[in-house]
DNA sequence: AAATCTGTTGTAAACGATTGCAACGTATGC
DNA sequence: GCATACGTTGCAATCGTTTACAACAGATTT
């Protein structure tokens, strides 16, 4: 009893009866009378007994846990995601398992692994750049995408990001801005391209040019959003404001340009987008669009556990909608 | 083939050998003849098999993962620890499981359901606030301690907080400060407690006051660090340099501090802890006393790792450097 | 030629739970 | 009083591996 852990076997011999009564207790506790419920709920609290994890999911061919498979484990954008993943995963009896699929070597192997290793229950993978052909595999688990996507036709979780960056384009209008730039992310991004998209449809509606040199590429980083500054910096003729891609990129951005002697807003205005924690306690507090990135946690782990427990592998998609929030990066244009 | 995945079974069957030979051939290869090896393996590629880890685990009894217990999932300093630790696991075959001790009711109760649950090889806890007491358990897992540690006997690896907070001190000394204040983590935090320490000890080699209304409290937030910063401002007699236990409220601090017209480091020099990320990219760039944050991971995957093949409860400890990272929020005190 | 060893393979018993099916006792219906 | 139904329990198969042990063939030793 101390020294090994104790087993269905011991609890049913100290309760007095069978391993199939004691299991039933403990899952469906209303099919066996109260008095052996009793008998055997005292058994397991003398025996210290705990149930045996790996082999219930071996008997009831499952793994309780489902794998978030991000690009980057490092890039703290996600931790706020797993922790919404992990609350109500939890509540359902299920673990977060964690990996990323840039360390390695090939990507697409990585996804491939987790999906055929039989260690997941369910994949939510956050890693649009991966191919869909991947999934054709027969007895896959069911794989949900959150903020990126791979395939459309994929169940997925995402963010209005169009909608996003016509609200930052429509707040610089707003304040007088006819000259605006973009900060974009990786080549091919979907999410760059996507705000992209709704950022040019934005210009088209203002009647505002879009100019091929008022876009300035970036990666998401930080460090991007300084090439990109001093890029800006270096131009005689340049935007007056810009809409970074990422909260990062804005950061970077700001920091270079201010380091170099000039103001936001005064001398430029700035809009992100995701509102990471830091941004309100910035100098200037940066005007960006919210991702509601707690909500995409707890959507994305409810929507795969449907289809865990439907047993689909296909599903709906969700678009959540993302929020305004005005600080103090945006201003007037200098006259 | 197509519906159902392969089992062992089916691979024996195709390889006209028993399953032993086929579980040894992917286990110990040396121990088959080439012959019978290569049959199997183009059994295992005809059949599309792959290893089924919850039976194996439930065979060889172990689960094949280990578990990150983080105080709070959303916190972003964990992300790159858990990529540093997520890189050594997934080389020694074990996936990364995480959890938040704080997110539910009972913190403690949270750490007892995952060493009695039988989900992990072993825990990687970095709560300090749980009691030791919980870990008197019979067949309890490994369990290692990292950044924060709740009895100092168990197995840990930590940085040395007190020659960091020494470090920012001499510093802020040799800049010619005088008047020093520390803006505390959350009541009686080990990690804040140490850098107390390191702080106070510092002071005295200096010959230089400690004094109980230059010490604010805080949690470690950015707002927190606001807070304190209003409380500093409303002296008259105050500090003319702080030390922040976390990065995040320097960044509060500096934050407030700058809304209210202040300059950093002309009318207050301040100096963090961790090195985030995002405070080279302040204005002005934080200077502060750096973690390695992914060493600290992958050591404390590294060390689990020697626990769990060795079967053991215990073992050694480790103390990793900190480093000081000169920037420019900190300068000479006004005059 | 018998005995021993080495290298390779198969047999079958675990690992610890869940669950379909059968069996039992008792209550109900006719 | 007999048949049926219901509620409760046990038997035993099953999930897919791993591995101790036995078995066997061929090589080597005595």
């Amino acid at each position: 009893m101390d020294g090994k852990i104790a087993t269905i076997q011991d609890v049913a011999r100290v309760a007095g009866v069978s391993t199939a009564t004691v299991s039933r207790t403990l899952s469906k506790p209303s099919v066996v009378s109260p008095t052996t419920r009793a008998a055997v709920l005292d058994a397991v609290e003398q025996t210290g007994y705990r149930i045996n994890t790996t082999a219930s999911n071996l008997r009831r061919q499952r793994t309780g846990s489902v794998i978030a498979l991000v690009p980057n484990l490092a890039n703290p954008f996600f931790s706020q995601i797993l922790a919404g993943m992990s609350s109500v995963l939890t509540e359902a009896g299920l673990g977060l398992l964690v990996a990323d699929t840039q360390s390695g070597t090939d990507p697409d192997e990585r996804l491939r692994h987790f999906l055929v290793s039989g260690v997941a229950d369910g994949l939510i993978v956050f890693d649009g750049t991966l191919s869909p052909q991947v999934l054709d595999m027969p007895g896959r688990p069911p794989v949900l995408m959150a903020c990126e996507w791979m395939d459309r036709n994929l169940p997925s979780v995402t963010v209005d990001n169009q909608a996003g960056a016509r609200l930052a384009v429509d707040h610089l209008v707003q304040e007088g801005h006819s000259r605006i730039g973009y900060i974009a992310g990786p080549e091919g991004n979907v999410l760059s391209v996507a705000r992209q998209q709704g950022f040019t449809a934005a210009l088209q509606i203002h009647d505002l040019p879009l100019r091929a040199d008022w876009q300035y590429e970036g990666d998401y980083s930080m460090d991007s959003g300084m090439v990109a500054a001093r890029r800006w910096m270096a131009m005689t003729d340049r935007p007056t404001a810009l809409f970074c891609a990422s909260d990062e990129m804005a950061v970077g951005f700001v920091g270079a340009v201010q380091r170099a002697g000039l103001r936001v807003p005064d001398d430029v205005s700035v809009i992100g987008f995701d509102n990471i924690e830091v941004v309100q306690h910035l100098t200037p507090p940066l005007t960006t669009i919210r991702q509601p990135r707690n909500q995409i946690g707890v959507r994305a782990a409810e929507m795969l556990i449907e289809m865990i427990s439907a047993g689909s592998l296909s599903g709906p998609s969700e678009v959540i909608d993302v929020e305004f929030m005005p600080r103090s990066s945006v201003g007037p244009p200098r006259a």
